[in-house]
DNA sequence: ACTTTTACTTGTACTATACAACTATATATA
DNA sequence: TATATATAGTTGTATAGTACAAGTAAAAGT
């Protein structure tokens, strides 16, 4: 492997991560009970509180017929609840339920313990680092 | 949004972004010509030579059938060659052929160049911590 | 009232993946 | 050596996750 600049390793890095966290997805010690969108999905209900599938869709820049299923199968799970909205009979507002939350902090429980244990030999000032970096890079990533 | 610590930071991010990853594969601004898979695929048999299926299964951590297809397919776009090992009748070895590093080439440029365009305002300390601080975090990756 | 727009759902298709069944070859053993 | 077992890979089938296109129902515009 040849000498490698700072955004080659980046590039790098970023792409072997997302394969091996794509793979912990699928394989036995995955993470909780809640697939990768799901989790997604729940969380956004969670932080920013009541939304419609176009919302959700725009939040994620999913199109509207992937979110439309995501939360139809959450719904059926009973971790999000579907109402519709009095002034427009269009549009269904969903929002998470207490089972949802439940189900929420629980895999969120699990996931933090993995970090944790991933990133046990990491300084705080590493980890605090290393969180605003990434932070930095979502920022920068919307385009 | 309530206060996180470090992991929960880190947690947030890192999903945050394997969500944005996704999306822009998808995307109309999608990077390249190569799907992520086959470009994983190409630069590993570019960096680490001819490998047979079991091998790449066993790099990505992956199932072997899934990559006898990803191989299939780049064979197919002729991006990657097929020769049998003489010593074990059983045995394909892929390679990358020229056509195929050109493809890798061509797309990790423009990745770079994404990159490039979303670190512009970090300086190159930043960016350097931050590729160091990813790849400590894909080593601890693997269990 | 009619047309157009909007919000969503549903049908269809494709990538990426796993597991199971199968084929061909190699290795071990009786 | 003949047979059994193990290994490498391919192919059939299934599921998650996604997009696009067609369809439905409601709202807004003219």
């Amino acid at each position: 492997m040849q000498e490698k600049n700072s955004i080659e390793l980046i590039e790098y890095e970023l792409t072997t991560f997302i394969r091996r966290a794509v793979y912990l997805d699928n394989s036995e010690n995955k993470i909780g009970n809640l697939e990768r969108s799901a989790y997604l999905l729940l969380r956004q209900l969670d932080e920013f509180g009541p939304a419609r599938v176009k919302e959700l869709a725009e939040a994620f820049k999913l199109d509207i017929s992937t979110l439309s299923r995501q939360a139809a199968a959450l719904e059926n799970k009973k971790l999000i609840s579907r109402s519709s909205d009095p002034s427009d009979g269009r549009v269904s507002l969903f929002d998470i339920t207490p089972g949802g939350k439940q189900m929420l902090q629980t895999d969120k429980q699990m996931r933090l313990e993995r970090y944790h244990s991933m990133l046990k030999d990491w300084s705080n000032e590493e980890k605090e680092l290393f969180g605003k970096l990434l932070m930095r890079m979502n920022d920068a990533f919307i385009d």
